[in-house]
DNA sequence: CAGTATCCGTGTGGATACTG
DNA sequence: CAGTATCCACACGGATACTG
């Protein structure tokens, strides 16, 4: 694998010199954002939170992922502690992935921005069809 | 500009057929969490939370930004409603960013996402600590 | 000062083929 | 079944130069 294993924050923010802005902000939340904010890592994080699943199962319930990506971001969730990952020792080998404690509470976390956003979505659609009607005749 | 004006949803999602997994969690949710999840946004958010700052201001403040990434954000920020951009007509040019009351929300609802992170940061690094170790050592 | 325009390197993620 | 390995396309964002 040649990414996502071993990711370094990448700011300078992180280092002793140099951090002009409200730092505290970045460095930690930044690696949970890149995990929030990447393709995939909620929408696994979302239907884990309603039982365990199966590999194959994730990836024909998660339509349009592949199979490479759904290793991916099973490893890094796995590797920050927010999916259990159970291997059964059979033949053919059936590989179960539940959310940790851990993970169950960053779906409660995060569902606040859901509910955020279920509630100013038409808002945001408005200004968006207001700004583009506004850029498109000048 | 060739980018970021005018996203259309990506995902099949949002079309009538094939929506298989809990499609309600994304879509809209999608569109915020790009936001927020890109790169500079949310620190632009949390800054002008203090108080409107021109551009020049926010381009010192942000570390290693560069100016093309700045206006870019700040555009996408003003097209959603979360930031209100006013012109001085003076020279040399004067503009102000400053949040919205839409955007005052936003940041008020990601802070309980940074509260969460600075919560189980420790946590988290210690995971992905025995994660690498166990990998390593195999 | 506050942008825009252009060019270009890199990382993220998709497609495909192969395996214990 | 549950992965790995490899290759590749394209979007994101950085650097630089120019402008009302």
């Amino acid at each position: 694998m040649e990414e996502g294993t071993s990711k370094e924050p990448s700011h300078s923010c992180c280092t002793e010199e140099a951090f002009q802005w409200d730092t505290r902000e970045d460095c930690d939340v930044r690696q949970i954002l890149d995990r929030i904010g990447d393709k995939w890592s909620l929408l696994v994080i979302a239907l884990l939170d309603d039982g365990s699943m199966r590999f194959t199962e994730l990836k024909k319930t998660i339509d349009g992922i592949s199979q490479r990506m759904l290793t991916v971001t099973l490893r890094q969730l796995e590797r920050d502690g927010l999916v259990k990952r159970t291997v059964h020792p059979v033949v053919p080998p059936r590989v179960d992935y539940e959310l940790t404690p851990l993970g169950v509470t960053l779906h409660a976390t995060i569902q606040s921005l859901v509910t955020w956003t279920e509630t100013h979505q038409t808002e945001i659609a408005r200004s968006r069809a207001r700004y583009d009607a506004a850029v498109a005749s000048e």
